[in-house]
RNA sequence: GGCCCCGUCGUCUAGCGGUCUAGGACUCCGCCCUUUCACGGCGGCAACACGGGUUCGAGUCCCGUCGGGGUCACCA
């Protein structure tokens, strides 16, 4: 039998970073085995909106390059694959439930339900529905119907026995059926509930193994019970771990961001993304722009090599030493048999680390092209740029070098891309390296007389210029160059001092150390 | 609270009875490189939750305790 994996995400409006994780174990898993990966639509529970809350995530598993062979917009032989198109599945599959008597009409309203509920914990029993508005008969149903009661489907929990799962990465978890609640599979409006819709679709589509995350584990024996009863073979399952919050054990969720925010590695990437993003002009709410979200990182500039090879290091290893892997490497390798147990924690700083390895391989060509993007959506180079931009965006990106972490990070060098006149100086370094020391000024405008008349402009040039200029002054390279560094680029840190030069050109250099000499 | 899951450095993990004075990675701390920042190089700090068993021998198996988490919806 062939393998095939699902990932199920309901329409939320953004793609969450631990259910990325769990969509690239189904995917890897399926793709390693030569099988199908689908992506399927929970949206039974879903709004009208629910094209402009899936594109988002539709957007993101492209931008991963976590591909699917059925689904939407690529279509399959079991679709359609949005729940909220299957009713007629549902619906029958809740008739013959019903029909076997493994299914009930109950009529019990919430505020009843919830009383038994209150009751049993008062009495400090588990709780268990008594069936008391359950309809045994039409009679039954037409008795309560004329009450003004509506009625739901419940499933009729066995009383005695237990069921034992054969996980994956668990090995045998043992439930009493006696606990299991007779959970509603049908609205009162006649919808379905995800447990039934999953088990129905997850039949008819074919699904192999059910990869997801753990706090689905308890849910299983409900799904269990609703497949035997309907019939179906089994498919394997598989609770990952879920990913954690950074620094606790509590599952990543996206409400808790202000919790998150006060951990100071996330703080760290997220205050660095959105600096990034108020440069581009995009929207910087924290609701739909943070590290919680995929989006924040395709916006930002990571690459998403880099944050799938750590999330597949998110709760699954190879061997005690490998790291490093390529999507083809990931296909290759990854085995459930490896997947952990205990929840892993998204470590902010650790999925920096890894971005930053993936773009130093990357060929400078494509880190070219690619900041050239976020110049242009910043409004710092034309659109399209002329050719010459390309060269130059290609000095600026191999002076710029390791310092380049992600793509947005070229909006930190406005240095380069500023008009002379409109260079800000950072107060700071304006105060420390020229107002404060005493010769500044005025060794400043002797190297600005030297360097207009030096011969040759490269950085190699500019070198042994500034040494010698430095040598027969008898004064120290630092009382200069730091000087120097805040009259070009207005900051007190940059790229190497004489690649920058360089780049800059005579004609900028000799403006911008002149406004400074103006200035002060 | 019931049920279920989990428990090796701060974090991600290796470890499937002896090769573990517990290995790798991230972080952190030194030193080197560099008169910026970043990278890089070298070195260092740092863990088997606890208690009982089983065994010649336990991080590895069993039991218990403690701790953490998940789940108990007409959400998915």
């Amino acid at each position: 039998m062939s393998v095939r994996t699902r990932f199920a995400p309901s329409p939320t409006g953004y793609l969450h970073i631990g259910g990325v994780r769990t969509a690239l174990f189904n995917w890897l898993f399926a793709r390693g085995q030569g099988g199908q990966f689908l992506l399927r639509i929970d949206d039974t529970d879903a709004g009208r909106n629910v094209d402009a809350a899936l594109q988002p995530i539709l957007d993101g598993f492209r931008w991963l390059g976590i591909d699917w062979d059925e689904g939407p917009d690529v279509g399959g032989d079991c679709g359609p694959y949005f729940q909220s198109q299957r009713g007629e599945l549902y619906n029958a599959a809740v008739q013959q439930l019903l029909d076997i008597g493994a299914a009930y009409r109950d009529f019990a309203t919430t505020e009843e339900i919830a009383a038994e509920r209150e009751a049993a914990e008062k009495a400090g029993a588990s709780f268990r529905y008594s069936r008391r508005w359950r309809a045994e008969s039409d009679a039954d149903a037409a008795r309560f119907a004329a009450e003004g009661r509506q009625s739901v489907v419940r499933l009729a929990m066995p009383d005695e026995g237990e069921i034992v799962i054969d996980d994956l990465v668990r090995g045998q978890v043992k439930f009493d059926w006696s606990r299991e609640q007779d959970l509603v599979i049908q609205r009162a409006d006649g919808s379905p509930i995800y447990h039934l819709a999953s088990v129905v679709d997850d039949h008819a589509m074919h699904i192999s193994h059910v990869i997801r995350a753990e706090e689905h584990l308890s849910n299983t024996p409900r799904q269990i019970f609703i497949a035997q009863q309907l019939g179906y073979e089994l498919p394997k399952f598989a609770h990952l771990p879920f990913v954690a919050e950074p620094g606790s054990k509590n599952k990543l969720s996206k409400r808790k961001l202000d919790k998150y925010l006060k951990n100071r590695d996330f703080a760290a990437i997220n205050d660095h993304g959105q600096q990034i993003a108020q440069k581009l002009g995009l929207s910087t709410s924290a609701e739909t722009f943070n590290p919680v979200i995929v989006d924040f990182y395709e916006q930002v500039g990571y690459l998403p090599e880099g944050l799938l090879n750590y999330l597949l290091l998110l709760g699954w290893s190879l061997d005690d030493s490998t790291e490093d892997f390529t999507r083809a490497e990931m296909i290759e390798k990854f085995t459930i048999e490896r997947v952990t147990k205990a929840p892993a924690s998204f470590d902010p700083k650790k999925l920096m680390a890894f971005q930053d390895r993936t773009m130093q391989q990357l060929p400078i060509k494509q880190k070219v092209s690619r900041c050239v993007d976020f110049l242009q959506q910043a409004g710092w180079v034309a659109t399209p740029p002329p050719c010459d931009i390309a060269r130059y965006v290609t000095q600026v990106v191999e002076a710029i070098g390791d310092r380049l972490k992600v793509f947005g990070d070229i909006l930190e060098f406005e240095e380069f891309f500023v008009a002379d006149d409109e260079l800000v100086y950072d107060e700071k370094a304006f105060e420390k390296r020229i107002a404060k020391p005493e010769r500044a000024i005025e060794l400043l405008r002797e190297y600005r007389e030297s360097l207009a008349t030096c011969d040759e402009f490269d950085a190699a040039s500019l070198d042994k210029h500034l040494h010698d200029f430095v040598e027969q002054r008898r004064i120290g390279m630092g009382d200069i160059i730091h000087a120097l560094r805040v009259a070009v680029t207005g900051t007190a840190q940059g790229c190497g001092m004489f690649e920058t030069l360089a780049i800059l050109g005579r004609d900028r250099c000799l403006r911008r150390i002149d406004r400074v000499l103006n200035l002060a």
